[in-house]
DNA sequence: TTGGAATATCGAGATATTTCGATTTATGGA
DNA sequence: TCCATAAATCGAAATATCTCGATATTCCAA
């Protein structure tokens, strides 16, 4: 739990926003054809929907794996990125922690 | 509540160390004579224990009291800086309904 | 009213972040 | 095998943040 990797992650609008984005699947197009079962959701789907680049996206997606907010599984040609609630909460209980007197 | 510019605030370790600090007026020198009431912190005291300048720890004070975390008041010359528990308070319940599951 | 002390503001250099387009690295299908 | 597609990485320009010293402001005390 690096508090620091995770505020600096969180420190930008559009990432906070795919994050709640990425609270239901339903805020993206269906899944591809045979990638039914999973959660995530690929990073094509992400950029359009941000309307940044493929890099740019690539890169946040990294930053907010690297923070533990979510977790990547590659199929095929496909990442899919989903939300780590666990981690999510962890964050939440360490900021907490930090931030509110004993 | 503006959670862009607390977040912000919080990221960057030395802010985030002086909020800590703040949270018992014992971490800081006694009181200056005739203002042992003052629940507050003066900057010089605080930039003595963060080794920043004193231009670099104004500032700092003043994005964290635009951010809500600290409250400051004026007597005389110097100015003495406390925490908003209510606000840092308001601030994670924020930042948790953003980013939990409903 | 003048001098000094505490804080705030200003301007600038160093460093970090944002964001892009181009390139590289997988992978799957014809 | 070769091509096309998805994603990651690279390099760079634009912008933002950090941090300082210098200066301005405010206030008290002599």
């Amino acid at each position: 739990m690096d508090i620091e990797r995770s505020i600096s992650a969180l420190n930008n609008p559009v990432r906070r926003q795919i994050l709640e984005w990425l609270k239901d699947r339903s805020n993206f197009p269906p899944a591809l054809p045979g990638h039914e079962d999973l959660e995530g959701v690929c990073v094509a789907y992400i950029q359009e929907k941000a309307n940044l680049s493929q890099s740019t996206i690539s890169n946040y997606m990294g930053l907010l794996k690297q923070a533990g907010f979510v977790n990547s599984e590659r199929h095929g040609q496909w990442t899919f990125y989903r939300r780590d609630e666990e981690k999510i909460q962890a964050f939440l209980t360490a900021v907490q922690g930090e931030l509110l007197k004993p």
